[in-house]
DNA sequence: GAATTTCCCGCACAAAAACGCAGAAACCGG
DNA sequence: CCGGTTTCTGCGTTTTTGTGCGGGAAATTC
């Protein structure tokens, strides 16, 4: 068989399957796998599949898509994300909600953590999915079109059977009066499920979150056992929650 | 033998076979090598055939196999997406596996159709999400990374509690005795889970995997119920299916 | 962290191609 | 018919290409 027939028939395979393993492939030709992962290496280079450790796949199947411009206050995220990626750990089961700040701590995870991400927000998972070692389990339920996150009694039931290290809750307002307080009532249900489940809370919020009310509660302070957000620990917005016994970083 | 009458057979054996080797040329004609050689050479001059180390290719082979355009076969899946379209009827309850077969049809979904789609596939359901008005199940547990699905066995405990109206399957290879098998140990227990729970378990499989088999075996043909492939219904290929009692379109 | 698989690199060897050359045949204008 | 020219072909030699193999590095898996 020549080399080019060779290579059209392994990208014919390729687009047909999604991926082929290299060890298949030289059995089914007949040729040594180095032969083979040559021919990959060349389809690669012309851009033609995706090589990856012991075989290939195909371009079209591989990237799934999201977009992250237009975040509202997105460097304060970012610091806020640095500041939750302290408490993680390796080995540890975290619980995380939806929304943007969640999204920033997705994405700077460090690529060596080896932890368990539960989630039930698309874009969230969306974003460890990237990640290299962690796992990433999928709260399964009706999806919420405009919240982008799953929603219901299977929803709650799921997480009402975990039990995290952590929660993070991405917060909507904050208060020291009214504590935790939501738009949606959905979402709320969710966060009280998540708060019952893990064994610490903690809420990731904006510093112009904090100090206002939302419509809905989740919680009171007491129930939380740590705020970040972007500003410094001793910031004197945060005092009333470090009076009220939440840990502040 | 005179140069253009060697040059004619030539041609004519390349594009009847798609290839030639110059060796076995050069035994038949009774030239030498080097003889053979010119001769693909001013025929690859004048663009009539491909030259490659060994012999020459047509050009039809290069377009049929390297057909560069990116996704593959995506009119055929386009219309094999017609055809299940069809199917769908408001107020049914509709699981669907992930695959890129998949993604068109959730891609041309009719905007006022009004019905409950489940899936796994992370991918598939970010198309579905799309659409107005179909309601969306997404089936929690952990993430398989490369095949972007939920797999594990909360999964398809979930799935086997569904009855569902139809199960639209993306299928990696078919064949008359193999039945639907697929290559990736996890998702063939989902898949399985699928048809158990479906009251209509329909295949979507362009032309090109019909006939083909991958090592792990989801079902029989007995156990579904229709085909879907972008050939007309009475393509001799389709034959054997309709005799093993499977609908075709 | 150890075992297994896969990858990468250099090498050897064979097949094929390129190149130069030379002989043979064809062509051609005296 | 005959030199001279062109074209075609085959033959040796050198280069290039394609392939397989062994060993060590790297990645993956358990």
């Amino acid at each position: 068989m020549l080399k080019k027939e060779r290579q059209a028939y392994i990208l014919h395979k390729v687009n047909l399957h999604n991926r082929v393993l290299s060890s298949s492939l030289c059995t089914e030709i007949n040729v040594s796998e180095d032969t083979i992962r040559r021919d990959l290496q060349e389809l690669a280079e012309e851009g033609k599949v995706i090589k990856v450790h012991g075989g290939a796949l195909s371009h079209s199947f591989n990237h799934v898509y999201f977009s992250s411009d237009g975040v509202y206050s997105q460097n304060h995220k970012k610091t806020i994300a640095q500041k939750a990626n302290a408490l993680i750990s390796n080995g540890m089961f975290i619980l995380t909600s939806g929304g943007t700040t969640i999204m920033e701590l997705a994405r700077s995870l460090p690529p060596q953590l080896k932890a368990t991400f539960i989630s039930g927000s698309i874009p969230v998972i969306l974003e460890y999915m990237q990640h290299p070692n962690i796992e990433v389990i999928l709260i399964g339920d009706k999806i919420s079109k405009n919240s982008k996150i799953t929603i219901g009694s299977e929803a709650i039931a799921k997480i009402k059977q975990m039990n995290a290290d952590i929660c993070f809750l991405g917060t909507n307002a904050i208060h020291t009066e009214h504590g935790i307080t939501d738009n949606d009532w959905e979402v709320v249900q969710l966060k009280k499920a998540m708060i019952e489940s893990s064994k610490m809370v903690v809420c990731l919020s904006i510093a112009e979150k904090v100090n206002s009310v939302q419509p809905i509660r989740v919680c009171g302070l007491d129930e939380i056992d740590m705020l970040i957000t972007e500003l410094p620990a001793d910031d004197p917005i945060l005092k009333p929650y470090i009076d009220a016994g939440v840990q502040v970083a």
